[in-house]
DNA sequence: TAATATGTAACCAGTATGATTACATTGTTG
DNA sequence: CAACAATGTAATCATACTGGTTACATATTA
């Protein structure tokens, strides 16, 4: 996982437009106001999310952006992946000796172990729909 | 999952200590031209490690670091929360608009998600113990 | 044609990372 | 006891990344 905060903030304004699936497309504007940052990050987003097929968006007057997929066929991994780009394993770059016995097999082990708990962590956010999302905040409306 | 190397760098630095288990203890200095870096940031690592009980030190002529307990009794995730303090989940600083009512109820639901997402990573690290690393190891030098 | 929205580049301040130097402290050995 | 060799840690530095902001070209609609 990134030490960012894009996916948090993805995740957001995916729900905004989820919740807002059957009125007319929302702005970044607006959208950067219930986020509470600048319109230009959520745009950045949004042509992150757009890029990934997950969203949709006009220009010019009444124009704005909307889910481009069923809520509950859009996983949360989709929208991790979208936004925040693939770097492979945390290594060092600067090689380990391979005169050394653990230097010089290490290397290959670990990137197996990261891409484990990275996978572990992917498998999770692949069982979670912006449905769910959705069905969440509406239950914590209803209380 | 932290955006660095000191995971990775601290499981090749146990590894050593692992495969050493037998000889005198490590030097930072000699650790460190295995991993190929300097000795104070293996140093740093080390000290952290001490800290959570995973390995002893020795100043002093003839000194250095050893493991502290049985190799198959220590886990990556040991030696990840040893490494990299806890941050909570990556949420922006700025708190979301409680006017709306994805602001007003997505924060929680984030806190969530993102826990399950690291505990998933963490389960996968607790089932790998220095045991395993070695194993690995050798298994490799033995082709 | 005027107004409004997206799409992006450019720039900036704040922060994290890892490498490095420096030095005090501790322990060993001759 | 004196000299040496190791850890422990503070301080500094270059590099990189993040998120916020301004600016402006482009597209779309009324």
């Amino acid at each position: 996982m990134a030490r960012n905060c894009r996916f948090a903030v993805a995740v957001h304004v995916c729900a905004v437009l989820t919740l807002r699936r059957e009125d007319p497309p929302a702005t970044s504007d607006w959208i950067a106001k219930s986020v509470n940052t600048n319109p230009v990050v959520v745009r950045r987003l949004l042509s992150a999310l757009g890029k990934a097929g997950l969203v949709q968006s006009q220009r010019g007057i009444s124009g704005g952006s909307t889910l481009a997929r069923d809520p509950a066929a859009i996983t949360l991994l989709e929208i991790s992946r979208a936004v925040d780009a693939d770097e492979g394993p945390p290594l060092p770059q600067q090689e380990p000796n391979p005169a050394c016995p653990v230097g010089a097999n290490i290397r290959p082990i670990l990137t197996d172990i990261l891409g484990r708990a990275e996978a572990a962590r992917e498998r999770e956010l692949h069982g979670i729909t912006l449905a769910d999302i959705a069905a969440a905040i509406r239950a914590r409306q209803d209380l």
